[in-house]
DNA sequence: CATGAATGAGTTTTCATTCAT
DNA sequence: GATGAATGAAAACTCATTCAT
């Protein structure tokens, strides 16, 4: 009987595992027996542990919210108050682009309702210390922050990461509201740029 | 003969308009027969137009890169040297946001290609005559702006103008290097951010 | 009114001969939409003189009947008793391998009962003739002769020339019962033979 | 676990008997939807065990082939060398007869290279071997036999036993090359070939 | 619990036929 | 009479979901 458990877990896992590859090759479109056959299950195995297509998304995403949150709170207590809001916005690309998964999606997921509140209250927390020790604008709101930080996700989503690093870099150094510094990550050349484009591109092509 | 051409004609464009709903709603997996019903034809009526799925997207699509290069135009023969960044990313989050299409999907459409070309072209020219101008961060590259250009057409595409507005605001004064200027566009506050949030959710649990 | 008369007519001529083509190229399978373009015609105006996809086809049965039935008179008249009928089985294949047409299908189209009858007495007369004459087996009736011709009739329309050509001369040299005369035909490679194969495949697997 | 297997397996017989049955009765026009429905299964179903049309065209197929080459061999074993292509050509009809397929379509069937390629070698044997025996016409090449096959495989589909065994028994004597011996199978009488022809007019007016 | 066969509604696309102009 | 736009019933194929074993 509690061997039986510990397979069901182990099965578990294992679909999750599989979703979650199949989410980062194929977004929100995953196929379920794709996910089956990749965790090495029989499809009724996939539907005993997450009754739906929308469940498992659901599950997918969960983990990202987790690892947002371990970010934010790790960035609270290690980080100083002035570099606060850019550790968690490279820390959080950095999340989104390991995770392969369609943050700007899943980003909303009902179930995270919790997880997203403690979040907002810590990245309210980033922007107002950083206009406090101006290293942010001080016109910026917690609300700007968000919004820039949706944008960054779908940057990361779909382009690889020398280009979502120059975006970051530029971005964040300009919301200083100061005079430029040096930007570490290289600019993009037009190649790179022409690649990104054409890769797009089969997102509706197929 | 011609008479019948007139039926046609606004088959024609019926067809076009649903697609056009369709796609600001369901994105890129539109329906051809969701297209036919809510244009109130045939399906044969749609592929009398359209001859393919693709097709039909990409009429979708054009339109959109038309206006881009139009306005791109406009901007170089009637803004200074020194706003025409500014006034081009304004006017295209317009034209997207008045399209109501996933622009950033639709950014690539392989028919397009000639347009983009002399619209890269022309933005070039815009970041440069900004950057001589001192309006723009010395260090901004071409490919700079179009990354931004991109993260600001995945947001016009998600999100309700004030939200989108209040963003181009923040992130073209911040662009120019200098201190902050009084922003125009209004903050957002915590209860529009919330139905935006809550707004994108369809996207993957529809 | 008269003067439309004669538009009516010339046009009845032109999609019957676009018909005819197109049935040569693919068959009973052959498109309206295709017959239409070919003659440079509406659709409208295919169904206005034939007013179904099947009075097309029996339409362009009709004159292979009316060659098939000139050419058994022409035989009878020209051609010595003891030479008509492989005469006619060599004629009758040039007619159907100049027709294009799918001879063992609209072999039988019900319009063509009249003429079809007329035909039979005329072969049987040449069998007949042929056996009084000894040039045919004495054991053989007008039905095993009909079968024959049935099953030239497919291979006319399957193979080359050269193959079907082959195989009327050995037939019609076995046919006389006696021992074998030099035959004309050359024989058929292997290779050659390979290409019909090959080129059959496409019936079904398309 | 293997309990469902024998539902599948049973499932799986019914689908192949249904297909069988629509490509007798409507070619390799067949339609899935018709054989789901004749094998009482969902079109889904059809799809699972057999992924595409040709696919199970091709399964309609394949024991054709095995009996032919089963039957090709036992032939070669049993029969002494004068009568084996007589035989082989008996057996051939016999087995196309049986199967109620059409043979001369199924005949090239992609995945048959194999066996086709063994049973042109079994063949050319008994040609070889009737000539060499003069119980066949000394220039008779192996390429005229394929194609007597071919015809007579068109014949077999198509017409009724008596028709097809009583053209096999004049053309088997008369490719001997000598006077005619008394043909076994009864003359086919008026009646049965009007039936023949009236019978075939449905492949096409359907 | 796990399995995977079965289901059938849904997708894109084609094409014979009708009918308003 | 001629036109060709409109129609919609197929067709082949996919895939989320159910359920018997």
């Amino acid at each position: 009987m509690s061997g039986q458990r510990v397979d069901a877990v182990r099965n578990r896992r294992r679909v999750l595992e599989a979703a979650f590859d199949e989410h980062a090759r194929h977004g929100a479109a995953l196929g379920m027996q794709d996910v089956a056959r990749r965790a090495g299950v029989g499809i009724g195995t996939v539907y005993r542990h997450f009754p739906s297509r929308d469940a498992l998304i659901e599950a997918i995403a969960h983990p990202f919210f987790e690892r947002g949150l371990l970010l934010a709170q790790s960035v609270r207590e290690e980080v100083a108050e002035e570099d606060r809001f850019a550790a968690f916005a490279r820390g959080f690309a950095r999340v989104l682009a390991d995770h392969g998964v369609e943050g700007h999606c899943t980003w909303d997921a009902p179930a995270a309702e919790p997880v997203r509140a403690e979040l907002r209250t810590l990245i309210s927390g980033f922007v107002e210390a950083g206009k406090r020790k101006r290293t942010l604008r001080r016109d910026l709101t917690a609300e700007d922050a968000f919004a820039l930080l949706w944008t960054i996700a779908a940057l990361v989503e779909a382009a690889d990461e020398p280009i979502w690093q120059r975006h970051l870099d530029l971005v964040l150094d300009s919301l200083r509201g100061k005079p430029p510094r040096n930007l570490l990550a290289p600019a993009i050349d037009r190649a790179q740029w022409d690649r990104f484009v054409r890769s797009t591109r089969g997102s509706w092509a197929e």
